[in-house]
RNA sequence: GGGUCGGUGCCCGAGUGGCCAAAGGGAACGGGCUGUAAACCCGUCGGCAUUGCCUUCGGAGGUUCAAAUCCUCCCCGGCCCA
């Protein structure tokens, strides 16, 4: 893990005050029996776990949310379960959808869970006192039959309970109802619990708001079943000033972890690009910068917000824990080569050795020597190179003055020939404010 | 099953034979102002093309010089009746 988290402080009394950390951070929405989990915490150690299903190839900024959540556990001395759901998955959550899901296949599901699992286990300890662990819930369903699903599972819960949910009601009403087999995904999670706290010793579930009704369905088969008292603690949904769920960037892009779904430096320049309002509350929920660091960020902030300090603050410290510090360091770089005013609007001053540093973090294309020869059209230049999605578009862009090359406003009429690259090489293309490809000469 | 109203561009929504690529709003994108922010102002917003052409108004046919608009059948949804 990286050098930026807040450590407990030992001052700090007892596994409780992870809550008191949580609280700060506007990471508490709901919990069972505040005073008995509060108290259970003090106790010691705590195992909890967080689900998550494999709907994607990769995580993205929202998933990192709950997943965090464990870490700031583990942080705070308790031991973190991971699970990820390849059975989960296979069925589809109901919940935040109108529409039945199309289910994946074993081999998507397959596929998913490969380039899932290693980010499941990036953001934890694996070793220690506190060691997390990773499962698969499939390891105890795929052999679970019907009959023994039924009997065992089915008995612990009623129908009331389930209908009552508002996630089922509201696909109930809906134009196309909801599967039995979406509706029996609560019971998969629920039996999730019972089976993590009888064979792993689990005693909290945690994740976001919207998982509340899943997670104390689960705590109630696990009285039922176990005679158990186990908690659910669940974090407020982080949503955008729109009111979307966070994940999606600005302009609409899902933020990937993954470096081959989104480059470190365009994950960088989406968390830069946040708003002033939704700022403080990035910093305190996403981050592990100390409640009071983030205070004195946010004061630097108000005195002077031109200078952004709190979205680099934040920027930096996502893209530390996402991709590491070396990543942050040349997204940073590339940015200022692409911001600072002088090179914006001087490229051809930029050197070469940015260039190259530059071609390393944006998106690329190449062009032939001969097009170049030949001489290259705007509309051509620009579909060309992938940064607008059409002839008109690009048509419509230029004359707005949307579109400029090395620096320069990209004429209707101008024609790109070999004179026009930077150090005999380079055609950095801008489009808007903030999106920029760069076009590279190919070898030949 | 019967009746009735409706299905329009990314979304909402006007349009009931030519002046319709289709009002208006939202979203999105670009410009201006800024701080790679918000708000605000301006512009663009089906595709190709240098006055034009092509594809679009649930689907398939038909009437007409001409249809999103009329007719037929079909599919889907709302409401009412059974």
């Amino acid at each position: 893990m990286t050098s930026s988290e807040s450590t407990p402080s030992a001052g700090s009394s007892g596994g409780a005050a992870i809550l008191d950390d949580l609280q700060a951070r506007g990471l508490l929405a709901r919990t069972t029996d505040a005073d008995a989990l509060r108290a259970r915490l003090d106790e010691g150690p705590i195992t909890l776990y967080c689900g998550f299903d494999p709907t994607a190839p990769s995580l993205h900024l929202g998933n990192l949310f709950p997943l965090l959540l464990l870490r700031r556990f583990q942080l705070f001395g308790h031991r973190p379960i991971v699970l990820a759901g390849g059975a989960t998955g296979m069925i589809g959550d109901p919940g935040g959808r109108s529409d039945e899901r199309n289910l994946l296949d074993d081999d998507a599901l397959d596929a998913n869970l490969a380039g899932i699992l290693p980010q499941l286990e990036q953001f934890l300890d694996f070793d220690g006192p506190a060691a997390a662990r990773l499962v698969d819930n499939r390891s105890w369903t795929a052999n679970l039959s019907a009959i023994d699903f039924l009997r065992d599972v089915g008995k612990l819960v009623t129908v009331n309970q389930m209908v009552a949910r508002d996630s089922v009601r509201t696909r109930m009403e809906g134009e196309h109802g909801i599967s039995y087999t979406e509706f029996s995904y609560m019971l998969l999670q629920g039996n999730d619990y019972v089976e993590l706290a009888q064979n792993a010793d689990c005693e909290l579930q945690v994740g976001g708001a919207d998982q509340w009704g899943n997670i104390v369905l689960g705590v109630g088969m696990v009285r039922r079943r176990l005679g158990r008292t186990v908690h659910a603690l669940t974090t407020p949904l982080l949503l955008r000033p729109d009111g979307a769920k966070y994940g999606k960037s600005a302009g609409g892009d899902t933020l990937w972890l993954s470096p081959e779904l989104m480059s470190p430096y365009r994950f960088h320049q989406a968390l830069l690009q946040s708003t002033d309002e939704e700022i403080p509350d990035l910093l305190n929920r996403l981050t592990f910068l100390p409640v009071d660091d983030i205070a004195a960020i946010m004061a630097d902030h108000t005195q002077n917000p031109g200078a952004r300090a709190a979205q680099r603050a934040f920027a930096d410290a996502m893209t530390d824990l996402v991709h590491g510090e070396a990543a942050t360091e040349a997204a940073t770089e590339a940015a200022s080569l692409l911001f600072t005013k002088a090179s914006a609007t001087h490229g051809l001053e930029v050197s070469e050795r940015a260039f190259e540093q530059l071609s390393q973090e944006l998106e690329t294309s190449t062009v032939t020597a001969a097009a170049l020869d030949a001489g290259i059209t705007p509309e051509d230049l620009a579909v060309g190179s992938g940064i607008v999605a059409s002839k008109s578009e690009a048509r419509r862009l230029i004359s707005g003055g949307g579109l400029s090359v090395n620096g320069r406003p990209l004429e209707a009429d101008s024609i790109t020939t070999t004179t026009s690259l930077a150090h005999g090489r380079y055609l950095l293309l801008r489009k808007g404010k903030k999106t920029h490809r760069l076009i590279i000469r190919s070898a030949d």
